[in-house]
DNA sequence: ACCTGAACACCGTTCAAGT
DNA sequence: ACCTGAACACCGTTCAAGT
């Protein structure tokens, strides 16, 4: 939508003011005048930009799940050719190190994420994660030749919300340092009995 | 709050016309002018009773939580005295079939779930449903004496995880089924290595 | 090409008045 | 003791008018 270099810095501000707003006031206080006022806009520029509040929340969700996978991607790319137990420690590590980098947004986000629309962007984000996985699966001197779709999507929407509740019961760094050691276990124990049942 | 006949009928009207229009309009469409209407009251008449309209979504929330926290309750009941990987199946199978019982309703409060005091709700119900696992494994003849609380918690959120991931795709039969399954050996196998890492 | 802000429709909540 | 519904404040969204 941008058509010129103004337009863009508009953009940008109105998309930070949301991150802003989002962490000061909560998303049910979030209200377009507040994002467009932190803004520096009037309310219709906002419009012109993102065609409703929503939009604007997914904006910020896009962009922190997108985060994840790429964290997830990156991971799967540093583990090829090792071990089973291996991957998962990597993949399991870096999920959690990327929702615990910004703490306070992961845990807005829970609330936006549920909103139509958000459960597709999870999806859209997961299967990202589920590709890189698979890729780095094939390249295990320890796996077996068919990985399971459902398997591999299970893993992450278990670790998903192990990772939520934690978060959402405060997230101390002994219980984030409890987290990442027994999602390593899990994924790893879980990868492993998969392995035998095939 | 209700002290006569008449008013105990009008709030469990309003309840229900909550669910019916949570169901049908979803719950960003849920107002409380349609929830009166729905349930032949006035506005004024469902403030009488419920605060506001959070209070009425989480009289939901509350309901089908607690259903779910019984069956867990039930199975950890029914379990006691088995081995581990047995409880686990029991638990697991559990927990799946409580959330597709209305798979519509579970779907619906997802959105609920996230809204502020939901989370708490959440943990106060996961609570009740780790001291019923804890008292279990309790009386499992190869498990080890301490448990851990936060394995417990884990686990449990992470089959909330995987449970939500599958209801939010869509949730076919042939889904549901895999779900189970495939939750029963991610409990199975991480339970196996925690009583193996002790 | 981009921005402004008054105006509109709608919703949550209240409260004076009823039975 | 319980119910009604008009009234108020506030929010999302639009659009005619500006630069």
């Amino acid at each position: 939508m941008p058509v010129q270099a103004r337009s863009a810095a508009t953009v940008q501000a109105i998309f930070e003011a949301t991150i802003q707003v989002l962490l000061r006031d909560g998303s049910d206080r979030l209200t377009t005048t507040r994002v467009a006022e932190r803004a520096g806009v009037s309310v219709g520029t906002l419009y012109q930009y993102y065609p409703n509040r929503q939009a604007l929340l997914f904006a910020v969700l896009e962009d922190h799940l997108g985060k994840v996978a790429t964290a997830v991607e990156d991971a799967c790319l540093r583990a090829r050719g090792r071990t089973v137990a291996e991957m998962m420690r990597e993949v399991a590590e870096a999920f959690v190190d990327a929702k615990m980098a910004r703490p306070d947004i992961s845990t807005a986000l829970y609330r936006i994420a549920a909103d139509v629309g958000g459960p597709a962007l999870v999806r859209r984000m997961g299967e990202r994660s589920r590709k890189a996985l698979e890729a780095m699966l094939r390249t295990a001197p320890d796996a077996p030749a068919c990985q399971d779709r459902f398997a591999i999507d299970t893993l992450f929407a278990a670790m998903a919300g192990a990772t939520r509740s934690v978060l959402e019961s405060g997230g101390s760094p002994a219980m984030i340092r409890k987290l990442r050691s027994h999602l390593v276990l899990l994924c790893q124990s879980y990868a492993a009995a998969l392995n035998r049942s095939v």
